[in-house]
RNA sequence: UGGGGUGUCGCCAAGUGGUAAGGCACAAGGUUUUGAUCCUUGCAUGCGUUGGUUCGAAUCCAGCCACCCCAGCCA
């Protein structure tokens, strides 16, 4: 039961509250101002637990908590369970566990849809005592056929017209078990000449004899979703049943099934019965699902690409479910800025991926400290410093957040730094590390590139340089350095390997009709792991961050499932923007 | 083709009869010991299209065009 007087929905975290109007918060918002549901506000998240949750369902997930939030109201968490040969135990878990991360809270107990079985059961049988709905012998091929087409009606079915006693008896003997799958089914007696092919006698209870993951084997009858929904969002009082754009047809059906029940009944049943409010019915909206650019959110082809290892997993870094996200280092108040950015319409659209990096740099950004990591190192011998030089430098966690502390960096005669920070032959405007050219490590001196050491074949192995030691903090006298490269201690690095991500995909639509199979655009270079990385010490010792901002590099995050004490493993989560 | 939807800047998106918000992206400057951040500025005489109503239309009306959804005992 719902505790209506102390709880309502609530949102932790840092959200961008300049929440912008939209449809949906017009609606709600009216609906209050009228008292339509006494002033109440609950909605429900219901997804089916048939594979793990993504960034689409993000959006509906901070809808639906949001606006409850918003006007003091509640939001259940429903588990739409009527189909249980997809789903499973695995999924419910993983889906709860990606709510929490998101930072929401459902009001009461988790629901499931199966927890509504009997009562289900009973209303089916209401519709069929007052000549609504029928027991149907036809098979799933002369259902179709008897259905007619976009343009044509259908056709009544032959078992349309059995008694009321008739239908209650097979009914009956439907959940005890006696028919094979698919020998019969439940239907809606609507109209099957309707122009909406949804109204067309649609079916409401199927045979499945299979274990569910809730009920176990106490069920061989199964309800539809388009029955399930409405009577299950009718008992949790739900108030605004928000869902996606291709729900529209059947809103018809939603409303049909709920008003040709017994509202007496409806109202007994649900979690309203004995409270102060009047009973009213839900109504659903729809508004248009999250698209992405460069990423596939069809939940069968997520499945696939973790079935057939195009990604090492559901929580693949690379894969745009919360749970890969996470892994990756999306935080979930950047999540949550996004789904706020793109708004609530109902025109279908495409989002630009940029936005979901813009959100995530955003809040990185100011979270993040700072540590400096050598992803391709090349050796800078420091040649007028002795040998058994070791100077402890001290460097702020983060330019502009005095509160982040600082940190102690170790200088020593040799260092590393990125490959790409040198060049013989610098390009037009290059601003790092060239021969007979200076340059300023990051938080320390500056340098000047006295002599290039090659192996046999011409690779670089080592850069002599020398250090400008009064250059501690203050700007060389006489001159301007325009370059400060990022550096790491040679012999008091910390080894570690760092994977570079990058998009799954390489064309802006993987779910055109146009593309067969998403094997064709997929994108090679998706996954490039770096192994001989070096940072400083820093980001082992105590107090050390689990995400930061690799100066110069972008933002990582260490990865908990395949660091161990002796190899550490950074995600990249996001590049820094780079103009150069 | 029947029914149901949607069309506002490169991408999202506000706007509901009084003369086009905001964000992302992009461009140009400035600051900077991160080519980051930050700051400033620029970026739709135009709202799918054609007509109509009106002093006045993205908003109202009519026609046309484009795209999306529905013919599972999936959700």
């Amino acid at each position: 039961m719902t505790d209506y007087k102390n709880a309502s929905t609530t949102l932790d975290g840092a959200v961008d509250s300049s929440t912008s109007s939209n449809f949906i918060r017009s609606k709600i918002a009216q609906d209050i101002k009228e008292e339509k549901h006494g002033g109440r506000v609950h909605t429900r998240f219901p997804p089916e637990p048939n594979g793990y949750l993504h960034i689409g369902h993000a959006k509906s997930i901070c809808l639906n908590f949001g606006v409850a939030a918003e006007n003091s109201g509640l939001c259940n968490l429903r588990f739409d369970d009527t189909n249980p040969e997809k789903e499973s135990q695995e999924y419910v878990d993983a889906i709860k566990d990606s709510i929490s991360w998101l930072g929401f809270q459902w009001s009461g107990d988790v629901r499931y849809s199966s927890n509504y079985f009997e009562q289900l059961y009973a209303f089916a049988l209401q519709l069929i005592e007052s000549g609504k709905a029928y027991v149907c012998d036809l098979d799933a091929t002369e259902m179709r056929d008897y259905r007619g087409s976009l343009t044509e009606p259908g056709r009544n079915s032959p078992h349309r017209d059995r008694s009321i006693e008739e239908n209650r008896d097979l009914f009956e003997r439907m959940r005890a078990g006696e028919f094979a799958d698919g020998a019969c089914s439940l239907r809606a007696k609507i109209d099957m000449a309707s122009p909406n092919i949804n109204m067309r006698d649609p079916v409401l209870y199927r045979i499945r004899h299979i274990e569910h993951h809730q009920t176990g084997s106490q069920w061989c009858i199964y309800p539809t979703y388009d029955y399930t929904h409405c009577i299950s969002d009718a008992i949790e009082g739900i108030t605004h049943s928000l869902c996606t754009l291709e729900f529209e047809g059947h809103r018809p059906l939603y409303d049909w099934i709920l008003n040709t029940l017994d509202i007496a009944s409806l109202a007994g049943a649900s979690d309203l019965a004995g409270t102060e409010y009047d009973y009213v019915l839900p109504q659903q909206t729809e508004f248009a699902k999250l698209k992405l650019n460069y990423t596939i959110v069809g939940k069968r082809t997520l499945k696939e690409m973790v079935e057939t290892n195009v990604v090492q997993g559901w929580d693949d870094p690379r894969m745009p479910t919360l749970a890969g996200l996470r892994r990756r280092g999306f935080t979930a108040t950047s999540i949550r800025n996004f789904c706020e950015s793109v708004g609530v319409a109902r025109s279908e659209s495409i989002v630009d991926l940029e936005m979901l990096e813009h959100a995530i740099r955003d809040d990185l950004d100011k979270n993040s400290p700072r540590a400096m990591c050598v992803l391709n190192p090349v050796t800078v011998v420091l040649m007028n410093l002795p040998d058994e030089h070791l100077e402890i430098l001290s460097m702020a966690n983060h330019p502009k957040d005095e509160e982040m502390g600082c940190r102690s960096v170790p200088l020593t005669k040799r260092v590393v730094i990125d490959r790409s920070d040198f060049e013989e032959v610098p390009p037009q405007g290059f601003k790092r590390l060239i021969a007979g050219g200076e340059v300023r490590l990051r938080g320390a001196y500056v340098i000047k590139c006295i002599d290039v050491i090659k192996d046999d074949a011409g690779k670089i192995i080592e850069l002599h340089c020398s250090v400008d030691l009064d250059t501690l903090g203050k700007k060389p006298e006489g001159r301007k350095v325009k370059g400060v490269i990022h550096w790491v201690s040679e012999d008091k690095g910390i080894p570690l390997s760092v994977r570079l991500y990058d998009r799954l995909f390489n064309v802006e639509n993987p779910e055109s009709k146009d593309i067969e199979d998403f094997r064709e655009c997929l994108n090679a270079d998706s996954l490039v792991e770096m192994t001989s990385c070096i940072a400083e010490p820093s980001i082992v010792e105590e107090g050390a961050s689990l995400n930061y901002q690799f100066e110069r590099e972008g933002y990582y995050c260490l990865d908990e499932k395949d660091s161990s004490e002796n190899k550490l493993v950074f995600n990249r989560t996001i590049t820094l923007r780079d103009s150069w």
